[in-house]
DNA sequence: CCATCAATCTTGACAGTGAGAAGTATCCGC
DNA sequence: GCGGATACTTCTCACTGTCAAGATTGATGG
């Protein structure tokens, strides 16, 4: 138990890392506190990851994977408001990737798994609003992911709930925000 | 010059914080670096600010009354989508301020002056949606909100830029993108 | 002119962090 | 049961923010 080998470290750590950035943010991610706390040396995590960095990037890849799978699922059953509401789903339920999803300040931007998952993880939502057949399809793209994108920031970092003055039923309020929306002319 | 009172202190620690954080993010700003780069010991800030949290709230006081005023100033030249607009402009021309401003797990939330330029700066665009007079305000306040928030934020981590495959005219985008939108109905 | 006093900045110390080099234990194929 | 590869440890380093205590300066009133 308190050998050389822990069996699964590498889960472990991004288990516990997803937890604390979930909970206080990436910024109070301590790896040595993380470590000490699954009971190796605070330097185990390097064979692994390499650096801190590194267990971001994996996280970033992982969160942009889960997010496209739930994002073409959602697809084949519903319209783009469904996607998009999903993408919203998505950053609620799994706040620990989502906060690190996007900081390209803390990720090494140019890790070719990061870049292929990012850009699976963006199709579904594109190829739903492209559907629509929009006069101007790009604004359209953008304009979609960007209501979404914006709701869930704002939601997680409690903007929506201190601004409106209330606690939200955040996901309904993305559909009814996306009703909003005609990209149809 | 090298004596105890550097004259303005409080005004260089803020101009030369949102300098390093539009550059490299806020993660990578470092107060001892920033006091010697300044030519001051490396607590000199705690007697203005008290702490690292003091400063980043200051500076979203700051991004929040600027970005109050700027939106203000625009609508009364201009409908919702010209303040819309607006506050995609300032975060691309205040990057150092804005990384912070939504930052509430980096800041003070129950700072009392916080919270007042908070609500200062989000008044603006909610009564510019009001004045379209849409079904469901709230909605349409939250979609607006979002849309704007969405595509600063995405464009300012270089998301928009990775995702179009180009690099954008992201004002321009922007007014596009609320011109997708239509609260009436 | 100068004595006080508050405001401002410095010095020195501390615990915590990620990174790196070098070493040690365990597992697996043979 | 040997040898090499894999997984982990130890020790050290530079750097960070915080804190307590002390030094310097500018302003105010006698």
């Amino acid at each position: 138990m308190a050998g050389y080998h822990h069996g699964n470290l590498r889960d472990a750590i991004l288990a516990g890392a997803v937890s604390v950035i979930a909970r206080d943010g990436v910024g109070a991610l301590s790896l040595r506190a993380l470590a000490a706390e699954i009971g190796v040396s605070h330097t185990a995590f390097r064979r692994h990851f390499g650096s801190r960095e590194g267990v971001l990037n994996t996280l970033a890849v992982q969160g942009n994977l889960m997010l496209a799978e739930q994002l073409r699922s959602s697809a084949t059953t519903g319209g783009f408001i469904e996607v998009g509401v999903t993408y919203v789903r998505f950053a609620l339920a799994n706040p620990g990737h989502f906060a690190v999803m996007f900081r390209s300040d803390l990720l090494d931007n140019e890790d070719p798994e990061l870049i292929s998952a990012r850009s699976e993880s963006f199709a579904p939502l594109r190829d739903g609003v492209r559907a629509l057949g929009a006069a101007d399809p790009i604004a359209a793209e953008v304009a979609a992911w960007g209501v979404v994108h914006g709701i869930a920031t704002l939601a997680l970092n409690g903007s929506l709930a201190g601004a409106l003055n209330q606690t939200v039923d955040v996901e309904a309020l993305a559909r009814r925000a996306l009703s909003q929306f005609n990209p149809l002319r």
